[in-house]
DNA sequence: ATGAAAGCGCTAACAG
DNA sequence: CTGTTAGCGCTTTCAT
């Protein structure tokens, strides 16, 4: 078979099958010109004459170069423009809450305006590797959202010297740190419910930690919690039960939940619902285990809030649709302010952590009758 | 002063403040052994003894060094281990709509268990550069969503030579295309209300253009539209009311809302319940709209589903807490589904386009009153 | 099991 | 306004 390989014919326009992608190189010597000027072209095109970088970009079509690889662009230029957002959990599951998903719409609002781009990260390692993906990813820098404590990606991601930014996250030494103030809400969530008279609470709790346990939390189990969030609205629930005189142990049952998700929240509701001393009164964490709750709730037959009160954590736009008294955070301001924190970083601006954003108690139907 | 500058101490461990940050380099000089060696111990642990591995990641703890740099791996080796996911608007749009969170959801279920990460992008260019930021972007891969026919993101991706999924976009050539049966999901949602006896009906419709415009679209308006599936749920409609023998011209009036928001369904229906031939049924190509035109009916005193009845499309979570009848899609496997094939395709496969996914109307109290 | 050599594709200085 | 020079930090044959 002698014609079989035409021996590099010329292919010299639309040339995509050629052997090779064509590089900056390659559109530099079909013109006479060298690298650099190419290179320009496309990144300063004050420097040099608009009708050269016309011939320049028009050669680079002919040639099917669409313009420097971004890969290289970023090695040489010691930067990605991209800054990674760690989630706790897989993925798939960051987008399942919508508070996380209003969080990410705050980074992204911080971020957009410069052209920085976000890469998702999952802070638990890959099945099959020992370590989080976090460390193959090129970005700037990144925020690590909602972490436990003891979480191996935190240590490794502080520790590549990257700026960070640390959300829903146990303040640590000078790193920014952009929190709530979980204490206060729950507290505030809590002291309502006293009000109304109830005397026998339940807890859904959101993740102690890393294991995915799921079940009644003892006090043994309540002493060392790795999730700061939890931890802490954890600790406001107590302050309010015993600013009240009442005993932490015995009159609130605390339930741990393997994740946030409203079937989680079910679960538990149900739990806790059968236990010996019912709760009147069910205090979730979130409003994704209220929802959970509430329909627990409804297939026990119990009314809301007669039977059961139940208050959430979070206000995300279901809550209000379903009457849910609820702890309001500023979720979407909480990520503007983690990514114009981590872009001050990027800057070379040394911010200190803001003081823990607010929260508010909106009181709906699910534990005040609607006059 | 002579203490100044203490010519070059030597601070080997934790020289976190070194003149330079630590490379691959620098472990296998401190170790005497080759770049080559130390590259090993991290990407192939079998290449080398345990004891010698040890000892190079131990120096390399030693000097800062916490691994090797991604960006230069990526390089080298080609492959960034990153898909780019383009969305049709800003970012922080992105994750406002719950739909568009369900599609990620599903595309990260794909690829989460590759160890693939997921950089999101605007099709948007950035104010002052003049193209999308998706051509800076260092990704293998990329899911175009839901972008319009003409927009120029499209073509600089599709040019960019590498491998592309379109989802919600018109198929075009031999680009692998995920799309929903969007004709016969709006036809049901038409046909619904048409067999409920209404005649007037009113259209919410999603963006019909990059222009951002709002308002009526009279016939002319309808001819072109790149969006696709505002185009495709469009024909659906029409191709119901025509089926039924009415005039789609006199009997059915079209707004076009500039954004997939609440508050743009709520000026939509406000718009069209004060035409002088008032909808009795409006359709909404997005539960966003629709829930917005469940907020303007109430405002206008008007009961749904008797004075007006709603119907929307999606069938997010809130939907069914808000009794709307809408039309359902399998948002999530769509997102996985579009995951998969361009996994398939990075992995040289050659998948066909996947059949239209299919649509279901659900019922509820937004056009039918409850028994 | 380990090392030597050769770039991946690009851009920042600086010189002309 | 344009060209020359010199790597960015890594991986991967192919030897040894």
């Amino acid at each position: 078979m002698p014609s079989s390989k035409p021996e590099a014919a010329e292919t010299p326009s639309t040339s995509l099958k050629g052997r090779r992608r064509a590089t900056l190189r390659d559109v530099a010597a079909a013109l006479g010109v060298s690298p650099a000027t190419v290179s320009n072209a496309y990144n300063r095109p004050d420097q040099l004459s608009a009708e050269l970088r016309a011939r320049i970009l028009d050669t680079a079509r002919d040639l099917g170069y669409w313009g420097p690889d971004p890969t290289a662009r970023g090695l040489r230029r010691g930067a990605t423009d991209v800054i990674g957002v760690v989630y706790a959990d897989r993925l798939s599951y960051a987008f399942a809450d919508p508070a996380a998903a209003l969080f990410l719409r705050g980074v992204s609002n911080a971020t957009e305006a410069l052209g920085i781009n976000l890469l998702l990260l999952p802070a638990a390692p890959h099945p099959d590797r020992e370590t989080s993906s976090l460390v193959h990813a090129a970005a700037d820098g990144f925020v690590l959202y909602s972490l436990a404590d003891d979480a191996p990606a935190l240590g490794l991601a502080l520790r590549r010297g990257l700026p960070a930014v640390l959300v829903d996250v146990a303040p640590r030494g000078d790193v920014p740190t952009v929190t709530i103030d979980d204490v206060g809400g729950a507290r505030s969530a809590c002291e309502h419910v006293l009000a109304l008279g109830h005397r026998a609470l339940g807890v859904l709790g959101l993740e102690f930690d890393r294991t995915r346990r799921r079940g009644l939390a003892n006090a043994d189990r309540q002493a060392d919690v790795p999730f700061f969030v939890t931890r802490e609205r954890l600790r406001g629930y107590r302050s309010a039960v015993e600013a009240a005189g009442l005993d932490w142990q015995t009159s609130t049952t605390v339930f741990e939940c393997a994740e946030n998700l409203p079937e989680e929240g079910y679960e538990a509701a149900m739990a806790l619902l059968s236990t010996e001393t019912r709760p009147t009164a069910l205090l979730a964490m979130s409003d994704q285990l209220a929802f959970g709750a509430l329909r627990a709730a409804a297939d026990l037959g119990l009314q809301v809030p007669n039977d059961v009160a139940v208050v959430g954590f979070d206000d995300v736009p279901l809550a209000e649709a379903l009457g849910l008294t609820t702890v309001a955070q500023p979720t979407f301001e909480k990520g503007r302010l983690a990514g114009k924190l981590l872009l001050a970083r990027l800057a070379g601006e040394e911010d200190a952590s803001p003081a823990p954003l607010s929260t508010t108690l909106i009181v709906r139907g699910s534990t005040v009758r609607a006059s």
